[in-house]
DNA sequence: TCCTAGCACTTATATTACCCAAGTGCTAAT
DNA sequence: ATTAGCACTTGGGTAATATAAGTGCTAGGA
């Protein structure tokens, strides 16, 4: 269908575009191929027949379609190993023991972003493997107190919360009930757990036993909630595709926290691939192309997401987050 | 000096220009001030002599020059009430119980660079009147512990720390030391106090106390660390002076978290009032302003920053940070 | 049948000339 | 002191033009 002539020249288009940000004429492939520039031009006629190439005007050099980008990943694409340079400067963090995992990624996360001019994303929450180890009260004056709770992973929520007219013995009284009966219980099952084998109980001999449950209700919850981190937000601007502050303005506002959580929570790929999705194949935006892959760590899981103008690095985005994600999970 | 229309003519240039970013010609304004335009030319003339104003051209209307904006924030700027919109917003922030402290300022923080468009930025940390309230630990495995520490306040910090070959008994032996003689510690002594009362007690029986004392220490530095929050980069886009990309890259870089710590860090006005540096008059950037005011609470302390164009709504930006000082103080 | 040289053609981009609107400064008269 | 009147300046828009880059197509050669 393709021929192996055809393939040389799509890669040749999508790597000197990606350089250049020029559509890429004859002329230039020519050169390396070793035959005319009108054969070439032929080829590149076939080539935007099959939707691989599109031209920016008529008399225009071509650059790769949405479907060319796709072809260029699924087949062309070789993964050369990372430079010496990046390389080196993942190393540093990861070697460096006296940072936590969460440090880790975070600084990877910058680096990436500062390397390749793209935004980096960490979407993060507590591990389902997370259990409940302890929760502890620490009371500071008569009405406030502060809940602690801690995971067997090392995972800590914190609250402050306040307790009028609530006897700080029937406080401890609840936080020894749940340090005995649901100590052990998968952090996702807690607040059930809370509910239903807590909260009968209290509610006998706690004057106030709403607002204190609901207070424990609320550390609980904490551990749910996702975490987001993005990086390099702004880097969307040193692209030469993005010239005018408008469309400038529109992409940074899709990156905003809220609606960057919701988008990368709803993509569904395999967590232990790298998955691409070019242009319209995500729900960003139609020019830009979202690399994701999943981590999962003992304490936290979750995925880490590089968004790029669809004229991406890809070769280089894939290295780096395969090491990142080995390097992590480690 | 100068003439009391000539302040008139000052302010309204001021004024019109914030509104629509364009040079005010005279004729807009001798509607006003019932007078010609002829008039009013000759008045601007004046006011250009004293620096108060600028021209982008020959024959252009009149700008603010950076010295007419100070001196209408100095002398003619009228602080007139919250519009209620405004108002009604920031309350429903401030009237919502359920959220802390900390969230009400986040949330302002969020408002402010909504309705504003502009960049609002908090810089926090722990208030110095924190005292030390009480250290735990929890241990979650043979080498592996959770420490976290409570000040009086109900600021709270936890760190996961590694001590392979050190026996559990004398790191309680070290909390139960910490918690006899250093708790009641302003937080910001408690580095001090943990060297030469702490280590040279434990170095007496700590195989590894320099792990543990480093442990230790690190925990209680996150206490001074200083916490940046910054709303609505992407804001500056929306302001038609910088209606270009370079030049938008340029500050959204240094609107950077680490470049942004220094910067505010670095602003010496009194904490009481609302300070306002134009252009020149700060380290950003010359085309920006700066409008920033202290704040202090039971928990923590800092300065919460707005950064606009000095094309600014200089009175609202201050009646909203006036209105949010206030009711975070209580 | 595949390849290529040659050439007419298309489009983007840059340059120039030009006009118009907005607004100024100056002068002379009130 | 104020104002009407007018010449003058500038930016922005539009049209005309030239240039460079690159295409598609055709016809001839391997």
């Amino acid at each position: 269908m393709i021929t192996d002539r055809q393939k040389e020249i799509l890669k040749i288009i999508v790597q000197e575009y990606v350089r250049l940000a020029k559509p890429v004429g004859s002329n230039l492939i020519c050169d390396t191929l070793n035959c005319s520039s009108a054969t070439i031009r032929s080829e590149m006629a076939t080539l935007e027949e099959l939707g691989l190439l599109e031209k920016t005007h008529t008399s225009s050099g071509r650059i790769p379609s949405e479907k060319g980008y796709r072809y260029y990943v699924d087949n062309l694409m070789e993964l050369k190993k990372m430079s010496a340079e990046d390389m080196l400067k993942l190393q540093i963090i990861f070697r460096n023991n006296q940072l936590q995992f969460n440090d880790c990624l975070a600084e990877s996360l910058k680096l990436i972003a500062e390397m390749t001019n793209y935004t980096s994303i960490k979407l993060g929450e507590a591990s389902h493997d997370n259990k409940l180890k302890e929760i502890s009260i620490i009371p500071l004056d008569n009405d406030n107190l502060i809940v602690i709770v801690v995971t067997d992973m090392g995972c800590v929520e914190h609250k402050s919360i306040s307790l009028p007219n609530v006897d700080l013995e029937d406080v401890k009284k609840t936080v020894n009930l749940i340090n005995n009966l649901i100590v052990g219980t998968p952090i996702d099952e807690v607040s059930q757990k809370l509910e239903y084998e807590i909260k009968p109980i209290i509610a006998n001999y706690v004057e106030e036993h709403e607002k204190l449950y609901n207070a424990f209700y609320n550390v609980f919850n904490n551990f749910t909630n996702k975490n987001i981190d993005i990086v390099g937000k702004g880097n969307i601007l040193k692209h030469k595709e993005f010239d005018n502050v408008e469309r400038v303005g529109q992409i940074l506002e899709k990156l905003e926290d809220d609606n960057m959580v919701k988008l990368v929570d709803n993509i569904k790929g395999n967590n232990n691939d790298i998955n691409i999705y070019i242009g319209k194949e995500n729900d960003l935006d139609d020019d830009m192309t979202v690399i994701e892959t999943g981590y999962k760590t003992r304490q936290e899981e979750g995925k880490i997401v590089v968004i790029g103008p669809k004229r991406m690095e890809y070769d280089r985005v894939v290295s780096l987050l395969e090491f990142i994600k080995e390097n992590i999970e480690r």
